[in-house]
This record gives structure tokens, C-alpha cells and sequence, in this order.
DNA sequence: GCTCAGATGCAACCGAGTTGCAAGAGCGGC
DNA sequence: GCCGCTCTTGCAACTCGGTTGCATCTGAGC
């Protein structure tokens, strides 16, 4: 489980900076969701964002609506997972496209691996193409070791 | 839109003989969904199956049994495609695994390109890979020539 | 401090997928 | 050809992820 701590004070303020930056309004909902995703190792679903955030949690609607705002304004992308459930990660000024996603079929976590983009393959005529994604799936380590 | 009339006699008399391999029984709608799938050029969502079937439309819960029958018995692949709906492709024994696959964004068909698997990058220590896809998005050649 | 558009929370809704169960129908045995 | 067992189907009701409508609240510009 990663760290999930409350940042630091100038680290909150340079989240909200970042937000109202897109022209939308530092609400506490959004910096604690972008910080969230900013301190996550992979993709998190609702469901890990809402057990992260705790005692702290937001409305169940309201986390949707952060999550939307935050792939409009372009500081995170969705993208649906093997198990038919929105998993979200931070844009990272764009790089996070066409990079590689393992999934552990057995603790259905889900890595970002270091390798490099896939190269596309060519396309029929008239096609073109906008994104490229390798999706990977098989056994994270952890479950290797324990067998789980 | 492909064509899914009905197969001759000879055919529906392999499907049967291939669902009846398999251990289970030949029934109209597993025929049928089989049929379907055979003919489809590319992976169909439980909505296309539904629509194909028109007329002769199974209940809804038989078809996710009858598909569901299909990828536990190895002659179906299923896999969640970036609108959260499944998809469903013949196994082809097996050969459809680590091939590429393109979602047009405008009218949301998804295509089997007959590009090579991907080679699948170095991974971290004590991952096991089970299986690779290469996911490609943008305009199929239809709609770009149509510009809808 | 005051104001107001934008953000939040609640309740109700929607659609995809699942479960339980009774009725129906393949197919093997006679 | 008929019978019966067991698998399959259809119906109804449910679950769950996600969305919509609306009243209330609040960040931030004045």
C-alpha cells in the first residue's frame, strides 16, 4: 500500500496552484484527490481512491465528479481495466500516454512499467491513429513469492 | 455491418459438432452465438450479439450465460474494451491471443489488424507475463471518409 | 464582509451484469 | 419411438458502478 499521508503545507499549496491554473477552484475534494494520484506508483480505481481517502472520504458522487474534472482538465487519464472498472492516473504533462500497464491477474493491481512505448504497427488506409497502449497481464512478484 | 443470416445446414451441423466436443449440449443459442461470432469480423459486444440476433433474440441472461459457457470452455475470448462493455472473439485456437486490436473513437467498432503481436518489453523481477495486447485508438477509414 | 458562479452532497435513477429457481428440452438408455 | 435425467433456458429480482437533478454550500474576486 503506498504512503497515503497528508503532504506537506507548500506541497497543498503548489496542488492548488496547479488546479486553479486549469481555472477551476482549489476545493479540498480536489486537492486531496490529486494528491492522492500524485503519490500513487499506478493507476487507481474509485474504489482504491474512496479506501484511501478514509475517514476523510468524499461523497461517492462527488469523487466521480472530481475524477471527470480532472481527465477534462487534462491533469489525469482514465482508462477502463480488464475488470470493467475505471482505473485513473495522473497526465504527467502527457507522458503517461503510450506507456506500458502491467495487470497482476491474481491481486488485480495494476503497475506502470518503465519500458518504452510500443512502436504501432501500420495501419489499414484511411485509419489513423490517435493513442497506443500495450497492456501486459500475468503475476505481479509479490504474488510469485507468496503463492497467494 | 457483416452479414449474419443464417449458416446452411452443413455448418450449423459442425458448430453443433463442436459445442458437443466440448462435453455440453447443442443447443439453438449456443449455435447461433457460435454462428455469429464465426462470422464476425471483429470482437462483439453482448449489445452487437443482442442486435444481431434480432428476431430470434435469446433472453438476456442466456446470452451472458451462453458466452460466458463459450470463454470457460476455451472456444471464446472476452476482454473489456475501453467503453467498459466485453467484447467477445473467437478463440481460433488460440492464435487471437497477442494480436492487435483498433477502436475507432467516432463510431466505436473495434478492428483485428493483421499486424504482428507485439514484443513484449524486459519486465521487473519476479513478474510472470501471461499475456500481452496491443490497443490502438483513433478514426477508422469510414469514419474519416464519411467525417461524422 | 458580500456576492455569486462553481462545487458539493443527497436521493433517485440507469444500465450492465449476476443469482435463484422453476419450467423446458437435449440426448443417452430402453 | 418413448422416457427420464440432467443440463439449459427464461423470468424476476437483485447488485454494483456510474450518472442526473436539484437544493445547499463555499472559494475567490470585489
Amino acid at each position: 500500500m503506498p504512503d497515503f499521508s497528508l503532504p506537506d503545507e507548500t506541497a497543498v499549496a503548489a496542488l492548488a496552484e496547479r488546479i486553479r491554473a486549469t481555472g477551476a477552484r482549489a476545493t479540498p475534494a480536489r486537492i486531496r484527490v490529486l494528491e492522492l494520484l500524485t503519490a500513487a506508483p499506478a493507476p487507481l480505481s474509485h474504489q482504491d481512491i474512496e479506501g484511501a481517502l478514509g475517514a476523510a472520504s468524499l461523497d461517492r458522487v462527488t469523487l466521480y465528479r472530481v475524477l471527470d474534472w480532472l481527465v477534462e482538465s487534462g491533469l489525469a487519464v482514465k482508462r477502463a481495466d480488464e475488470r470493467r472498472v475505471w482505473r485513473f492516473t495522473l497526465a504527467a504533462g502527457g507522458a503517461h500516454h503510450g506507456h506500458v500497464h502491467f495487470r497482476c491477474e491474481t491481486c488485480g493491481r495494476v503497475f506502470c512499467l518503465d519500458a518504452p512505448a510500443p512502436r504501432p504497427p501500420r495501419l489499414p488506409g484511411g485509419f489513423t491513429l490517435a493513442r497506443a497502449e500495450l497492456d501486459l497481464a500475468g503475476r505481479c512478484a509479490e504474488c510469485n513469492a507468496g503463492n497467494v
